[in-house]
DNA sequence: TAATTTTTTGGAAGCCCTACCAATACTATG
DNA sequence: CATAGTATTGGTAGGGCTTCCAAAAAATTA
């Protein structure tokens, strides 16, 4: 099945290479006539535009990179289907790559994504430097937008959150609740957001008078298996709490196990809250309280951005902050614990 | 940010444009006296090859396409994170798509990626019909893998695992611990792996010599709102039953929240068994027992199939056929009710 | 009708590479 | 030293499109 080309077009319809194109490319200044034998060329040959050579002619791909940390996980998948599914209503299509975990790889990947000329890129990334996200961002010709962190010099290319925010939330509302000995289940600390969330918690506990103890608090890596250890160490502590805040609803959902598994009842021996209120999370045993992360609206904001600062297109407004919201659920309770 | 091209770095390297070509692509007949010259000039400008260029002239994109039902959701996000790895590590990447929930979509989705130039196609498609598949494999210059899907006149290019058989094994299970009464919540019948899956029930059923009883049937939807109707629907038809198998895990864990909420106690009162086993799966409560689908592994290998076939790499041997496999926790138990 | 403006068209020069072929340089052999 | 063979190199013709500029045609005005 030989492709056909401009060429062939342009022969059976007796115009010229340029009246072809302009056509194809809905350019004003051509007659009806033309068109319409034009377009009916095309149809006759079924002819489809070589993508490649006019991306290497305009200079334009049409496709935006993406990189997040992994491709899998109710998070990040929630990520990408939103830039997926925008971009393809603006008939742009996503070259969607994975980061790994530390700084090379992240530089690796947005380079690939830069070599693939791609027009623009949307990063969720965890370990570059914020200078390093200020050069690329100021000497590329890429456009750049940043999903999930805020760098003030650049801030008219992040969409963010504030997670401090939304951890003081969470742990606020158990202290609400009269606990006052809060165990929390950190994600890993090299994470930006990981570090935010702790730091959100720490300040819910201070502003409440309450002093934090190391020994409450468990670094592990927002996973199933870490959060697993994390609760465990916590139980075999032997520390007292009636509470825990997890930095995710991965780990959350890891502690709601462990706890079972050792005769802990949630949320009668302990309140547990999650992070990010993800698809499962109403469907796990008790129902999770959680914090709404709107990563899926973000993502579709982010693709907004693109298709307003690269792709031109008037009349979109962007909304750079977007908020957590608690979500109350079954796996926490008022405190029945007297100290 | 000028990015330079193959004609400075020939000129600085005081070598033909070929010869920066030939170094490029690492083929032989190149002295080395030459090759330090344009490696020493591709550093010294920093020169990264344009990759539109590129495809244009070689006819090759390196890009692979991959279409699937939908980005989210923990059986997608497993195919696509197995493709997108063992894609990187070849130095190729993913343009992922989704394909919606019709045929016209599908066919869009799948002449969008062949208009993008993709070398190869990786298919997880449910409403395109087997002869339109048959016809784009044949007549296609794109190279084309199925995947989850068995279609005997190109057998070849599938990677597939056997639907029935999984469920023959869930419900098998089921009625070796006494069962008798199985309820079964389907997947949407439009597409072949859960009519498959359907099918796999039932014949377990005829082969133990019990009866199918429709109104122990519902067809839902795969999500975790069609579960949950299904359940309910179910409940409320008054049917005894001790036992259901459902056609994904998503549904089952719907399935045990409805059976929750209705005084049915899991497993006592009602075995539940899920289907794919992901990673969730285990962190529910009770833990689901399920049948194991290696979605991963089959990602992967569509990708070295893709290696094999398209890219001409040796030495890599195709498995067509995966297995699943029976996974037992918690939420299924022997049946304690006379009958 | 001629002059002017505007709309519509065609020609040709790129975009940045690859790949083929012919030319040259080098090596080994008799 | 000539000859054949092999390793290495350069030249050049595309790959299929866009885009600019100038030319031609049509519309408008005087």
């Amino acid at each position: 099945m030989k492709m056909s080309t401009i060429y062939q077009v342009s022969e059976l319809a007796g115009v010229s290479l340029s009246s072809v194109s302009r056509v194809m490319n809905n350019h004003e200044h051509v007659s009806e006539k033309t068109k319409s034998k034009v377009l009916s060329a095309i149809a006759e040959l079924d002819y489809r535009p070589n993508f490649t050579a006019r991306s290497l002619a305009s200079k334009c791909s049409n496709s935006v990179g993406v990189l997040v940390a992994e491709i899998s996980g109710p998070f990040y998948s929630d990520l990408l289907s939103g830039v997926e599914s925008e971009l393809s209503h603006a008939n742009k299509h996503a070259v969607i790559i994975s980061g790994g975990s530390n700084e090379k790889k992240e530089i690796d990947a947005i380079q690939f994504l830069i070599d693939r000329n791609c027009d623009a890129l949307i990063l969720c990334v965890d370990f570059v430097s914020d200078e390093y996200l200020i050069n690329l961002t100021n000497d590329s010709t890429t456009k750049v937008v940043i999903i999930n962190r805020f760098i003030e010099k650049i801030s008219d290319h992040c969409i963010f959150i504030d997670n401090i925010l939304g951890s003081y939330q969470a742990t606020e509302y158990l202290i609400q609740n009269g606990h006052k000995n809060i165990a929390y289940l950190s994600g890993p600390l090299s994470k930006a957001d990981a570090k935010d969330r702790f730091n959100g918690y720490q300040k819910a506990l201070i502003d409440n008078k309450i002093s934090l103890d190391k020994a409450l608090t468990f670094e592990a890596d927002y996973t199933t298996i870490g959060g697993r250890a994390g609760m465990l160490s916590l139980i075999k502590s032997n520390k007292a709490f009636t509470a825990v805040v997890c930095a995710n609803d991965e780990m959350a959902s890891a502690a709601m196990r462990v706890a079972r598994e050792n005769k802990v009842r949630v949320p009668e021996d302990c309140s547990i809250m999650g992070f990010d209120n993800v698809y499962f999370s109403e469907y796990l045993y008790p129902q999770l309280t959680t914090i709404e992360y709107p990563i899926n609206k973000m993502a579709k904001m982010a693709v907004q951005w693109v298709l307003k600062n690269k792709y031109k297109q008037k009349k979109i407004t962007i909304k750079h902050q977007f908020y957590t919201e608690l979500i109350i659920r079954e796996s926490t309770q008022f405190c029945s614990i007297k100290t």
